[in-house]
DNA sequence: TGTACATCAGTGAACGCGCGTTCACTGATGTAC
DNA sequence: TGTACATCAGTGAACGCGCGTTCACTGATGTAC
């Protein structure tokens, strides 16, 4: 009755990271889950857990790696379906947000992780947006909108905006998953912020 | 020889405040304490706890509110301290710098707290940026700088400088506490972004 | 193609330990008269 | 001012439980010849 032993391969790793996940998505902060309690939640004997992470921090680094999918994912999607200079920043942060909801659980643990205990997941992550950062610089350069900034200034810039948009999950975190008008609320703010960050690269001078 | 029972009032308790925020400052995440951790630390029997707190979230609500201590302090510090206006965010990027290093495990028990897994803390250290953000609004429709601006449009830029010096705790926490040399490219690189914002704040036009 | 063997990913039992919490206690401090 | 009593904040022993981790095991899959 109870097939075991041996299905595809991953695939018990795949649930345990997923267990991590959906622990963290109901409230939970990553620090405080324990081994049993992820292989509990994953439907697994705790000792399979040691076949697949060393610890709970190896996990974590892991998530980390899948965040960086996930965060690329988003990137594609917004190259693809930003089409319009003057709506950038309303449709990236639209589509920032739909990508939230619909991966909440990855981001509810990046949040944690930038402050978390691990030093290498913290690390991981603020590594992460770093790379999204120079992305999205190389697309503001190739988009030319930003003739005026040299590459520095640039940087500065896109830095500010992917911070803004990370501290947003703190917001989106407070917030129901299914409470539409706070997270409309959300997504008109951080298009405000966003654009008032651009007014200030468009009128910036170098060597201020 | 070891005298105990009742000292001051109010001793124990501050004794295990302290050492929670002692075990955070050196790299535990605040989710993850026990009771009887944090008793250890402190010095003190574990029975001793439940004469002041009922449970660790308890513990982290009360430390919030000494975080608005430390952060109304903070605003003191600055409203004494920044004399010329054109130095205004180089000073005041400085003295929140230093306010961290003098109070750091308090500011990454901040850190921590707002994707934290405690609801009460997150919605307590929000409510404490929130006032922050309101403060600093007054103080500058006081000083008449950004006169062009309503009010909706201040308090936009003003939370979002007070989240972007929030954000820049993660940079802070991420580097060792004596490294000079690192803190400081945090402060010109933080002190860089207020001012974008800011350029940004003097050339926004209002109904954008 | 078949056979022998190594490797891999699962299992269940067991370990010792630290955890949160309860309890009855003690003695110092505060309060009423 | 003195006395009786209540309250408060500390103590140590004890509880049952869940934790992380080790171990020997099993059988399916992959590999060499």
């Amino acid at each position: 009755m109870t097939e075991r032993k041996r299905r595809k391969p991953g695939e018990t790793r795949d649930k345990l990271m997923e267990a991590a996940l959906t622990l963290v998505g109901k409230g939970r902060h990553f620090a405080s889950l324990g081994i049993r309690e992820v292989t509990r939640q994953a439907g697994v004997v705790p000792t399979s857990f040691y076949r697949h992470f060393r610890n709970m921090d190896d996990l974590g680094l892991q998530l980390v790696d899948e965040l960086g999918l996930v965060l690329r994912r988003m990137m594609r999607d917004a190259r693809a379906n930003v089409l319009q200079a003057e709506k950038l920043m309303a449709e990236s942060v639209a589509i920032f947000i739909r990508h939230v909801q619909d991966n909440r659980s990855f981001f509810v643990f990046m949040a944690q992780g930038l402050a978390g205990e691990s030093r290498a997941v913290q690390e991981g992550i603020r590594s992460e947006l770093r790379f999204f950062a120079s992305e999205l610089a190389n697309d503001l350069r190739r988009l030319r909108l930003v003739d005026h900034l040299n590459d520095a200034d640039l940087d500065l810039t896109c830095d500010l905006v992917v911070r803004t948009v990370a501290f947003s999950l703190t917001d989106l975190i407070s917030v129901s998953a299914d409470d539409d008008y706070q997270i409309d609320q959300i997504r008109q703010r951080t298009t405000r912020y966003l654009q008032l960050i651009f007014v200030g690269a468009a009128h910036w001078q170098a060597g201020d």
